[in-house]
DNA sequence: AAATACATACCAACATGCGGTATTAAAAAA
DNA sequence: TTTTTTAATACCGCATGTTGGTATGTATTT
């Protein structure tokens, strides 16, 4: 195989090869061969080049899924004019209706059987996610009078968690109807911490996407 | 070595090797090899006479993690003469007070670096705990009137996914502070859904095993 | 010439399989 | 009851194939 003039192309090949194969038999069972194997023609020295061991290809799949979508969690930690509550609406709605998740939903993949990358996302969404985009939003509801709590932190965490893990259909392969129950009562969680911010339009786009991911089970 | 009379002692044995290895280096970093050397003279050929692959060990090590609490659980669920709200008080206070609980804390192991056992964790959470435990208990708070709920499976799933693994401190390493706070807002979520199960005394008593759990850490 | 992008050959560690042996308990024979 | 037989079980430890990772060589670009 010839050497590649733009060695970002075979990082990228690599990671999408990767990326089928963890989700596809999950990462354990995913060996350096068979993403060898998915190079066509590529050899280990090539990977071992570009990354230093397969845990960091692991590392550099999951930044590469979530980086979009912390994009515009920045976008919209950062928009002004907007209150706390009303970015946290826009969250939710965003993230529900991005087109990219339609791609992601489509691959179907078994978290169940991929541990590492359910931690790597698990920690990115308590260490990142929580932290540095939604909790600076709960803080401003704070100031501007639209969130109430003592303990924006753990708000964060609990609430981040909750929609981006557990309501996640990859996750725990919820059926459509399942998905739309445990929205409702994110939904009621919600309305308890005293934000009102999921209507009918989100849960009617919700149904679309379950429905989306059921066909490719 | 000779041979054992009883061999679940000898099964006993290799559970109990491999649970405290587990923990203190993670599933992926122990080897069979290391679990034969804590054996003190067993052989290969006795672990894979009782156990058919090193994940059947995994399986064997977590069920036995969970059986006995789901013995408790099973004692308050069918427990006559309690509201499924006080069933539901009485998980939480009990699931806090059992004095196993202060020997799992002295372990601290870190679930971020055991990820095939936080994923078993989850599961059992999830397939087990939470419809064979407390929907049983929802529904019959549905029927005394002492629960609210139009969707039972998520709102059981929902309170035991944020009681076992959010505020569990083996798998986040909250803090002391962290893991009052998240109690607090556990215990404002529940008051959401109309339960007001937690008193005074459950944070104390939860005070007490944050300190234990930090200083082994 | 120096750095880069790969290829190739190789290694140690690992989970697991397997042929074999020693021990035990139960059935059969005495 | 005692002894013998039999078959199942507990265990040994080396063989095997696969794995992630490395060392070194080679061609191409800068």
């Amino acid at each position: 195989m010839a050497r590649n003039k733009h060695p970002e192309e075979t990082v990228n090949l690599i990671l999408d090869v990767a990326f089928r194969l963890f989700m596809e038999k999950g990462y354990e069972n995913t060996s350096i061969q068979d993403i060898i194997h998915g190079l066509g023609g590529l050899s280990k020295g090539a990977i071992y080049h570009h990354f230093k061991s397969k845990e960091d290809i692991l590392v550099a799949v999951t930044s590469r899924m979530t980086e979009e979508s912390n994009r515009m969690l920045a976008a919209i930690r950062d928009c002004s004019g907007l209150s706390g509550k009303e970015k946290l609406k826009t969250i939710f709605k965003a993230s529900i209706d991005r087109p990219v998740q339609d791609d992601i939903f489509t691959v179907a993949p078994n978290f169940g059987n991929n541990p590492k990358l359910l931690v790597s996302l698990l920690q990115d969404t308590i260490e990142e996610v929580a932290p540095n985009y939604i909790l600076p939003i709960i803080k401003q509801g704070i100031s501007d009078g639209s969130i109430k709590t003592d303990y924006p932190e753990q708000l964060a965490e609990l609430i981040i968690l909750a929609a981006n893990v557990w309501i996640n259909p990859m996750i725990f392969g919820d059926s459509e109807e399942e998905s739309y129950r445990k929205f409702m009562v994110f939904s009621q969680m919600l309305q308890g911490f005293g934000l009102d911010i999921v209507d009918h339009e989100m849960l009617e786009r919700l149904r679309e996407l379950t429905a989306i991911y059921q066909k490719n089970r």
